[in-house]
DNA sequence: ACAAAATACTTTACATGGAAAATAAATCCA
DNA sequence: TGGATTTATTTTCCATGTAAAGTATTTTGT
């Protein structure tokens, strides 16, 4: 793995050019990392995004608050859930008040499955991460938000 | 637009988690952007980047070549290119020399649309990234160099 | 020369992202 | 009350990501 350039063998016009370049890069590098950890417990990143948000509630949340809580969006959230149903890790109701809503939470299963995952070596040390200090991290963090406006 | 915890509603554990996860959100975020200028155009991210790089060869690529000049490897690159031959933004042909290579390369009109989009203001410009000195810009880039090891 | 292996590309299948239309139920308001 | 609007979710459509299998052609090794 070397820098930017060598990877996309490609000449840049600026150091902003190499910057978001090397941003698509970098992310798509650590996602595809997280993808292939996740891959033998066959869950999807968004899958497992889905499972803590409904950890971290603690109860039932229904689908438009998973939305809302989801970091990218939440595309065909309803496809998303019928697999984590198929798969048991979680449980659906509509509610009896309205009753468009519908409510999912996290069951035994799914819960099991987060403890394995937390301590999953590879997933929960980021050791990868290891050569960015927490001040850096810090410092990168804020510069993101700030370019973000 | 606010700041990542704000964005994503998460209480982060540390630093290193609060970046990773704004990694992912912020170079998301930008591409969605770019998708959307393009979007007038109707031409992709990755249909883009085929033009550029065969703009940039400034001649004739093999399909290997092109998928190994990819920034983010080139899937069903088949598929890609069939959307912009038949755009008529690039011509194909086969080798003489050895038949089962597929040599491609851009055409007037593929030519033409990159100009109009080199033109773009938006897209151009970069002038979202203003907030981003050159200096940090080059001081991140080697950042993700780093960490990627 | 000729079968086996390698190479270049294509095709297929399936999961996901993103946007928009469709459906169903609740609320608003004249 | 009852039609129009809003809200919550589901469904559908299309482009892409990813992996694997398939096809055609060339190269390798005996």
């Amino acid at each position: 793995m070397g820098t930017i350039d060598q990877e996309v063998k490609t000449r840049f016009a600026n150091n902003r050019q190499r910057f978001i370049t090397n941003l698509f890069f970098t992310s798509n590098h650590f996602q595809n990392m997280f993808t292939d950890i996740l891959r033998p417990y066959d869950l999807s990143i968004p899958q497992l995004n889905i499972l803590r948000i409904l950890r971290g509630a603690g109860k039932a949340v229904t689908m438009n608050n998973v939305k809302t809580l989801m970091i990218d969006k939440a595309p065909n959230l309803t496809r998303l859930t019928d697999k984590l149903l198929a798969k048991k890790l979680i449980a659906r109701q509509r509610s009896d008040q309205d009753r468009r809503v519908v409510y999912i939470s996290v069951s035994k299963e799914g819960m099991s499955l987060l403890e394995k995952i937390d301590n999953d070596e590879a997933f929960n040390n980021l050791n990868f991460l290891e050569r960015i200090s927490e001040e850096e991290a810090k410092h990168f963090s804020n510069l993101l938000d700030r370019i973000r406006e």
